[in-house]
DNA sequence: TACAGATGCAAGTGAGTGCTTACATGTGAA
DNA sequence: TTCACATGTAAGCACTCACTTGCATCTGTA
């Protein structure tokens, strides 16, 4: 029943080989399909190696998800830009940065959505804690845009938010999915940013 | 080798009751997860005949992806209206029929989009076959829209629908995770009405 | 009644899969 | 050298799953 494990000054690289081939594995072959065998293999381990780490597949689990987030957390706050200026601008280099984050996190995010109803509890909590930051930054700069008058008013700056995360997410899918015709994914991102900019600019009052 | 298929006046009920169990196991356990003991089951017939009508379980997935996209083709056909009104009024009823009905298929859905990096081929003809209709509609009016002077040019009116839909879309999956703060899906998809709608009105020229 | 096609039932096969056990090897610190 | 710790190797256990086989039963039609 005791699987010795390690408990002080344990090989740290061992580890995260794991956890990053986990990563891949479970991208690649969704939560299920992935098998600690493989993992294992693709980390370069034993097999055996990984339950002494991890106790079980579940752990791993549990392990990978909270690296996710803490890999993830700290994206795209180094947007240091004033959002006083031309929101569209502004909007553009936030939507195509966010953009491409999902795109690169493409697979990995798939199998997120696949199993959030499967595992709620986990899928719920990667997805909150990794998403918190970028959000309430970008709110935050909306808010910022109001301020300078580049808003109008009348709109829930948090739901509109993630009115247009929610956008880039959906556009990426369909893409990702070959789904969309005869326009690239630049395009798509560009009208995004274009209705939405002129969704939140003030009335002009004629 | 010869499993003696079931070839003329196959027992249709039968078929039929097993694809309707398939389509809610496969969404409520994912396409893997799902197992050909337990749709049967579900289906109140004896897990051999599953095989005799679908020879194996990828045969039953193709079948219950054919039959998804007749069931779902002709959903929100029935929308009459003149789109020469008030285009918010359209797209909220539009945006509120739409976001129904992606939040009751959510768990299909759901598998599907993780499926999708897995399965590309069935994931993308179901998703295109099962979407067009619907879109093709929602351009068309839009260009009916745009004609009566309720739309600015300078948009690609496919892309934007797109767009409209991918906002739902991916706020039904935020929403039905629970990962939305604070707000109701109504308050979202109002939101999104409100500022796509606005996003689309003509410039006011002071 | 006779027959064919559709279904049920019982049992089994072979291939994974998560996880365990027992034992051997390498390595750095005391 | 010694010893603890991390890892490797080999084997296996219990279980599930897709899929098969052989035979019995029912039902509608000719």
């Amino acid at each position: 029943m005791n699987i010795s494990p390690p408990k002080k000054s344990e090989s740290t690289v061992t580890r995260d080989r794991l956890l990053a081939a986990a990563m891949k594995v479970f991208a690649r072959d969704g939560l299920y399909r992935a098998t600690t065998r493989v993992i294992a293999e693709e980390a370069g381990v034993n097999e055996v190696t990984l339950f002494r780490h991890f106790q079980n597949k579940e752990g791993l689990l549990a392990a990978v998800m909270t690296q996710a987030v803490a890999a993830h957390a700290g994206d795209h706050l180094a947007d240091e830009a004033q959002w006083t200026g031309n929101l569209k601008q502004n909007l553009l280099r936030f939507g195509r940065g966010f953009y491409a984050m999902l795109e690169r996190d493409e697979a990995f995010i798939r199998t997120m959505v696949g199993e959030a109803g499967r595992h709620p509890e986990h899928a719920q909590r990667i997805i909150l804690e990794a998403t918190r930051p970028v959000k309430a930054r970008f709110v935050a700069n909306l808010e910022t845009a109001r301020k300078a008058g580049k808003v109008r008013r009348g709109i829930d700056l948090a739901v509109a938010a993630d009115a247009f995360t929610g956008m880039l997410f959906g556009g990426m899918l369909r893409n990702t999915a070959g789904c969309s015709e005869n326009y690239s994914a630049e395009a798509y991102v560009a009208t995004c940013v274009e209705v939405f900019a002129a969704g939140l600019a003030p009335v002009v009052r004629a």
